[in-house]
DNA sequence: TATGTATGAATGAATG
DNA sequence: CATTCATTCATACATA
């Protein structure tokens, strides 16, 4: 994209673009990790972050993301790599993902995206080999196209699909 | 477990992206959000759902997600009030660009051992337009496609400061 | 300067 | 509703 701070306020906000977390840093977080600890909690995470504030500027919040990014990619990896099959680890056969991608390696992003069913990109990929101009095509049961996710809210027709909170609305 | 899609690993069904609300609707959600609705009745759902299923294809079940995060990650706790600097000089002349209602605490600091000019600024993001074809829905990013008219985006560009981290930690 | 990779960060969706 | 997961985006850095 294009600025991302100096829009609103038009100062110099001095972007970080974002936390590059130093060789010590990165040293005194592996090693945390490494003793096995999962989710670290709020003190923890407090406390970690001033540890590492002591060499380098840090927030808790790039503590937490990174612990998060750091389980994440591990399991990833473990699934790559180890015996399981993972055929498919980041194919992205999107429609079209060139352009999508490119517009930020270069210098000048383009906010205007051009109008183009094959972009359409949603929970029903399917529908875009035959997509017709998405105008009634917005009904609720969007999921319910699909066979597989029938099992989980099929049969609740209209409002059963949020198996998450069956009451979430009670109070009008 | 619910399995989705993914679980099939058929390489042939694709992925199916997870819904990405067009500036349209994120701003329509947002307004409603910002109304005071907390926890929207499922009549509201429908309501809102309905609406935005005009901009771009939408179910019930993204709607009341969206709130659900909305609520969660709006709470965003000041975390960054033991985040200080040591040896590294802290700039405090981060501003708050705007104050819609996510505007976190003012902890955005980062990047020590590198003084450089960090003054990034492209183009004017004017350019954004708002297709009325079929491609509302088809953003390539969906980010800050329009920052004048969502603050979502608006506060800082792509780095909402805090956004995922309110509790992350439980009692550990 | 342009491309590829590693990784921090944002967010929709899932789980408890 | 709180927390965590999984996926994707975007950027820092290495490379040609």
């Amino acid at each position: 994209y294009c600025d991302p701070l100096m829009a609103s306020a038009g100062h110099r906000i001095t972007a970080r673009q974002r936390w590059t977390p130093t060789p010590v840093q990165l040293q005194i977080l592996d090693q945390i990790f490494d003793q096995g600890t999962g989710s670290p909690s709020k003190q923890k995470i407090k406390d970690i972050t001033l540890e590492l504030s002591q060499h380098g500027q840090i927030s808790e919040m790039n503590v937490y993301n990174w612990f998060q990014n750091r389980r994440a990619r591990s399991k990833r990896k473990q699934l790559g790599s180890s015996s399981n099959n993972a055929e498919t680890e980041q194919e992205t056969e999107v429609e079209s993902p060139n352009e999508k991608k490119t517009n930020l390696g270069t210098l000048l992003s383009q906010q205007n995206p051009a109008p183009r069913a094959d972009d359409l990109c949603f929970q029903s990929p399917e529908i875009s080999s035959e997509l017709h101009f998405l105008s009634e095509m917005s009904s609720p049961s969007a999921y319910n196209g699909d066979e597989h996710l029938s099992g989980k809210m099929g049969m609740l027709g209209s409002y059963g699909v949020y198996d998450q909170a069956d009451d979430y609305g009670m109070a009008g």
